[in-house]
DNA sequence: GACCAGGCACATC
DNA sequence: GATGTGCATGGT
């Protein structure tokens, strides 16, 4: 019905990266100029942007909102990068998953998602990620409770799923997708009336 | 003017 | 361990 979506929307690994922390709780329009500003500026770069002032870098992503807070999230992460991995996303990749995953979790600002996201989109590893439209879209199914945490979704998934970049990488996209266009709003379906996206852990 | 958007950390009980 | 709250913009 939607086509292959081919994510994620970005020019480079890093530039994912970027992405996933802006749009946390926040509308990828936003992003999408807080990303241009930084582009236009020339400073989407890992060693640019970590020695960029944090208030400066706070005015640059205004756009997206939670622009303090996020300023302050995206440092963490660039502190990491630079540090552990000499600024590149792709000296990552030969980190295994599992001990790469808690390295990203330990990074204040980066939650299950962000990490994920980071993980599937930016490193290639095959982690599902969940966010609130899929567990929207599952409790409309039945197929969880809105109580379900992150990782119990993230199980139902990757236990009956083949564990493969390309298929979880097309996978959660249309899930966007369809959270986005049809899901949303829905006023057949009573879970969707009840809009329970925010409450849902 | 209200409601919403691809979360997360922290305070409080 | 569970629940509540702050963070903030731009579109509808």
């Amino acid at each position: 019905m939607y086509g292959p979506r081919n994510w994620w929307p970005a020019d480079s690994d890093f530039e994912v990266a970027v992405g996933a922390i802006l749009t946390q709780n926040t509308n990828w329009q936003n992003v999408e100029r807080a990303i241009l500003n930084l582009k236009a500026k020339k400073l989407l770069s890992p060693l640019k942007l970590h020695k960029l002032n944090i208030k400066r870098l706070a005015r640059l992503i205004r756009s997206c909102g939670y622009y303090n807070i996020k300023a302050k999230r995206l440092k963490s992460f660039l502190d990491f990068l630079v540090s552990g991995y000499g600024g590149k996303i792709e000296n990552m990749r030969t980190m295994p998953l599992p001990a790469l995953r808690e390295e990203l979790l330990d990074v204040n600002g980066i939650g299950p998602e962000t990490a994920d996201s980071i993980l599937l989109y930016a490193i290639k590893k095959p982690i599902f990620v969940v966010d609130a439209y899929t567990k929207r879209i599952l409790t409309c199914l039945r197929l969880s409770t809105l109580d379900s945490d992150y990782s119990e979704v993230q199980k139902l998934f990757m236990d009956n799923l083949p564990r493969r970049v390309k298929l979880y990488n097309e996978f959660h996209a249309l899930i966007v997708e369809h959270g986005k266009s049809f899901c949303k709003k829905n006023p057949k379906c009573d879970i969707c009336a009840l809009r329970p996206i925010k409450g849902a852990r």
